[in-house]
DNA sequence: TATTTTAGCTAAATCGATTTAGTGACTAAC
DNA sequence: GTTAGTCACTAAATCGATTTAGCTAAAATA
């Protein structure tokens, strides 16, 4: 049984499906449709259980009340998260998601702003991996209204919705810095991203400004899809020789990186934070219950998914409207705990 | 700038839109188009930047290659891993995925289905929350495919694939046993859900198994929308009475259950697994880094994802077969880490 | 009475693809 | 020299909506 459409009705009633068209759309006084008329339409809809076919309204009016989201990774809590408030938002406006993963691989980020295109979504929603400068100048010369979040271009004129970063690292070097810790170490992430980058200059600028000199060897930069190994390496660089230990305190610039460093500090036998002190960028779930709970700086998920949001509305409503782009920081939050001793 | 169509390009080249379809299509030579025109569409295409339109393509052939993912909640580590992971094989057979989650609310569920099919997806993986039977059976009159994970209603014929919950619980309670615990708690949800009654199953038959009677006061079902609070007061009632201790370990059946136990207890001042040993379903990140590592009932997420795919395109590329339902049952996976002693 | 309005509706174009059923020109066969 | 086949392509229908332009009969106005 193949389902209902306008067609059918209009047939089933003797009319045409301009009228029933109109009158399932609220027009029927518009078109001054007869109340009767009107009334018949909508029981014979209700009884066939007509469903309007979304791509047929999406091909003649080339709106599919869909947006595209583009992360690195749905199984990364910090980007299910997002993705959750970004989901709820848009629902509100009416609107569905589509997800894609892009492993912080331009290739596939490329590919996946293509197919979504393809699809006819209404606008995007990107957190741009690396390399992926050429993707995102393409699309702000094309008509599909888009947003940036978590990071962005400096370079190319766009709507972004990021946090402080170089504030929120600042405050918690700040804040290792005043519990008495000398040797502060950076685990981070390739530093092309701004918002990594950004990270670890406010961790600098702190040093620098406690007249400590940065050193080089306590910033470790792993590559994005990094592993166990990888941390394990750079964790062992910095603690690994009870003789000459490095660090005695660690500023994680994600939440992957500091569980799987947590992880591995206990494996070797160190106690945090006597031995090591820990802040990490996130608040993931982990840090709520692990050994010593972790201090971090918390980004606004909440509001980063809402404002995204909101931008690309006004600007899917409003196409037409002069352009100022919408480039939003918000704030971290710092939430103290145990990793740093006292 | 409007985007090209396949018209544009017949126009360009002064010949039929059918042809450039055909050739296109990767038809031109079962149409026996010649070579030499073959040639010029295809160079103009790229010339033009041709993007096919697949809303139209949709339409045309009553196939988006979308399928709709609803599950309780993407921002789930749990689902967002299962989520990543039928991403990923829905790429491998050319398919994007819609996510929607229901937060475990039936009327939300059924809006869900329901935009989903006026999108036309091709197919549903559905994680169906309590009280939605009515609309699973009505999924199954119609003629759009599904498979249901993580439950299933054993009343409705449907493929699932969910994974053998009794067992693992029934294990888990096993292991508590044979290191001496006596009082064994439960903390699960809703039992209207089949898995989280299995796993309950599960966890008495072990106990009647070593001849310990079953004490109801034990197994704490919580609401679906549960938060701390919820799970506070079950502890409490568990382990609060420093006179009275009426538990000496707990099997959790969701992790999200037992990383807020697991929060509630350590602020209660309890050492796991000393006071109290732990046992957790789901093989959650947090869980390998806290104070002592839980031992778990892991879920092969992996396998749950691709399995539901293959059974969805099976479904989907043979439409017409003589129906057999798969019901598929998988393993899980005990993991022993330090949160039961030993 | 002739003309204009209005009420109430419909025909047909359109979006951009796919697909069926041909068409005309040429060659080969009987 | 008619018929049949092959080659290389095209016209037009179709999917299911939206939307513009227009039509007819009755009522209102001049």
């Amino acid at each position: 049984m193949k389902r209902t459409s306008l067609n059918d009705i209009a047939k089933h009633l003797g009319v045409s499906k301009t009228l029933v068209s109109f009158v399932l759309n609220g027009k029927g006084k518009e078109f001054r449709i007869s109340e009767e008329v009107c009334q018949k339409v909508m029981d014979v809809a209700k009884e066939m259980n007509y469903q309007p076919n979304r791509i047929a309204q999406g091909l003649r009016t080339g709106k599919t009340n869909t947006i595209g989201l583009i992360i690195a990774d749905i199984a990364n809590p910090f980007f299910g998260k997002l993705g959750r408030e970004i989901e709820q938002e848009a629902a509100r406006h009416g609107y569905r998601v589509v997800f894609s993963s892009s492993d912080e691989n331009p290739e596939k980020s490329k590919e996946q702003i293509s197919v979504l295109q393809q699809s006819q979504v209404d606008g995007f929603i990107i957190s741009p991996p690396i390399n992926s400068e050429d993707q995102i100048l393409a699309l702000s010369k094309g008509h599909t209204p888009f947003v940036l979040i978590d990071r962005y271009f400096p370079e190319i004129e766009t709507n972004y919705i990021v946090v402080n970063n170089f504030e929120g690292a600042y405050n918690a070097t700040n804040h290792l810095l005043k519990l008495g810790r000398k040797k502060i170490a950076n685990i981070t992430l390739n530093m092309n991203l701004v918002n990594m980058k950004d990270r670890t200059e406010g961790y600098k600028k702190a040093l620098i400004d406690a007249s400590i000199p940065v050193d080089e060897n306590l910033i470790k930069v792993l590559p994005f899809s990094h592993d166990n190994k990888d941390v394990s390496k750079a964790i062992q660089e910095l603690i690994g020789d009870r003789n000459d230990i490095k660090a005695d305190a660690i500023l994680f610039s994600t939440s992957k990186l500091g569980i799987m460093g947590i992880e591995c500090i206990s494996s070797m036998g160190f106690k945090i934070p006597d031995d090591i002190a820990i802040v990490s960028f996130d608040n993931a779930d982990a840090y709520k219950i692990c050994v010593s709970p972790v201090t971090v700086v918390g980004q606004p998920l909440n509001e980063i998914g809402k404002t995204a949001v909101h931008v690309l509305m006004n600007e899917i409503t409003h196409p037409d409207m002069i352009h100022k782009f919408q480039k939003i920081t918000l704030k971290t939050e710092f939430i103290v705990r145990k990793s740093c001793g006292s």
